[in-house]
Parts: structure tokens; C-alpha cells; sequence
DNA sequence: TCGATATAATCAGCATTAGGATTAATAGTG
DNA sequence: CACTATTAATCCTAATGCTGATTATATCGA
């Protein structure tokens, strides 16, 4: 008996690394008219639903690390989707909040966002689906400290 | 009733990337002393499994894609880990394979490999492990033909 | 044989992810 | 008040991932 050296390709961190790229490819595709990558959505989604807020706080909405979100909202803001402000109180902060174009783009994309989830998941029965998202959850839980983005 | 926006921050997408990114800062944190990442790993793994073979091929096998296998074999090539000769049978071909060193490598990191791997995984009870990889196995094999890297 | 096609590898460019260093600003302590 | 420590944002570097273009090579059909 010499097969216990696993065959890597079923290793959980290279499958989720696989369904990670399938997850991005179908969000792109069911978003390609609206431009926006997956990161870039989750910021504004996260602006949306907690409003203006500082980049530290964006990251850890959204766990995103701060490096990422320098990067992301620094394109958001290019395309004219957000605003950043220094905060007047204290003047380390960027304060970032939606602009007028950017809250008509996170609502109109909503239903490609869906879209996407739905595809992602679509080989799965629904009670696998939503077993999935629960041990998805579990772990993150678990293992929320690991990443910086908290 | 209004709430039927639903929580980005669960959405499958999300939450692959989010377990995709414990997963990897899990296997650096485990296989640190070797200097190697997820992918070196994947394509030294596949190497020693399947020998020399071209970079498209060893795409295939780790599901990386073709960009990447040049810019990581090349990585490795420089680390003395992997040769890449052009075929003499035809020459757009880099015929890549395992050097004394990096069949060494291989070997002694995967006992790191597999601790990265149960960390991965160990917020879940077992039958639950099972059942995430099965779940993750099914999703990727109906969405296979989305990334580059088939 | 010549021309069109196909293929492997590479490159350029962009997005995502993270670590480490730096800068600017604030807070806290003696 | 001055010195120290902390913190938010940014920059640099590097790895991963994909698109599209280019180059070199090989193949197939007329």
C-alpha cells in the first residue's frame, strides 16, 4: 500500500481555488454591460447598505484587504461611482460614499448579480445548494482572524 | 416586505472567495519554511505524478492557466526546482520536468501540505468535510468547461 | 510547394490578494 | 508641551488569473 500520497487536485483548498475562478467567470459574464468586477460590486453593495464609511471599515464590510481597497476605490472613484473625502475630524480617513451614478448602478445590476449566484450553484440540488453555503459559512467563521481583512 | 435585496456578504460567490483566501493564507502559513505557494505546489505535485510534460498539458492537470503555468514554471525554473527544454520533435513545445532538487521539495513539504489542508477544513465535522468536497467536486465538474485552464 | 490554419509559448495590460515600508495625522503619556 | 505609539492610507513588490495580441513552429489543403 503506497496510495496515500493524495491526489492534490481533490485537496479542499484546490477546489475552492477552482470554484473560486468558476464563481469570477460567471459574475463577469452575467455582468460584462455593467463593467464591474466582483470586488468592485461588493464595495458598492457595502456602501449601499451601511452608507458613507472609511476605507478600514469598507475592508472589514466587505473583507476586503486595505491594500485591495486603496486600489478598488481609487477605480470606482475614476469611473465616477464614488466619492472619497478626507474626513474634516481627522484627517487620516477617506471618507467614501456613493454618487448619484453609482447608486443607479448597484441597483440596476442587482438581477445580473442574482443571475450569477443562481448559475454558480445551478449543478447542485437546492438542499445541497444551501448545505453548501452553510459549511461555507462555518469555516469562515471559524477561520475569520486569518485574513487581514478581517 | 422590502427585504429581498439579498446580504451580498452570502452570496456563494462570496463566500468562495472568501474560504478561497483562508485556504491560501492557511497552505502559506503551513508550508512557509518551504518558500512555496498553492500553485508551485500544484504544478511540482502534477510534475512527480505525471512527468515531464508541456505547459499546456500541465494546465490541464492543475487547472492553471496558460499565462500563469509560464510565469510559475518560469519562477520555479529560476529556483532550480523544474528544467524547461524545448522539444526536439517540435520546438513549441517546453517540455518541463522535475529536477533532482525539486522532486526533493516535493516530497518533504507534503506533510505541511496536508496540515494545511486539514486546518482547512477542521471548523467541520468530518462528514461534513466529506460532504463540502463532494459539493465542491459536483460544482466544478458541471462548470468545467468555464476558465481557461479546463 | 505555397498559402491558410492551427497551436504553444510569450507578452502586455488589467484586476485581485497580500506583506512590508512609508507618510501623515492623531492620541496618549510623562 | 514634547516624545512616543498608533492608526489610515498609500506605495512597492510579488503572485494569481484572464483577455487579447504576437511570435515561432507545425500542419493541412489546393
Amino acid at each position: 500500500m503506497v496510495e496515500d500520497t493524495g491526489d492534490f487536485t481533490r485537496f479542499p483548498g484546490n477546489l475552492l481555488r477552482r470554484c473560486h475562478q468558476v464563481a469570477v467567470a460567471l459574475f463577469l459574464d452575467e455582468c460584462s454591460e455593467f463593467n464591474l468586477t466582483p470586488l468592485q460590486y461588493a464595495i458598492l453593495a457595502a456602501l449601499e447598505k451601511d452608507g458613507p464609511q472609511d476605507q478600514i471599515t469598507l475592508g472589514g464590510a466587505t473583507a476586503i484587504d486595505r491594500t485591495t481597497v486603496t486600489v478598488v476605490t481609487r477605480n470606482l472613484e475614476e469611473h465616477g461611482l464614488i466619492e472619497r473625502k478626507k474626513s474634516p475630524r481627522d484627517k487620516r480617513y477617506n471618507i467614501v460614499s456613493l454618487t448619484n451614478s453609482g447608486r443607479e448602478v448597484v441597483r440596476d445590476i442587482l438581477p445580473a448579480v442574482e443571475n450569477a449566484q443562481r448559475r454558480i450553484v445551478e449543478p447542485l440540488e437546492k438542499e445541497e445548494a444551501v448545505q453548501l453555503i452553510m459549511l461555507l459559512e462555518k469555516m469562515m467563521a471559524a477561520n475569520n482572524k486569518l485574513s487581514r481583512a478581517r
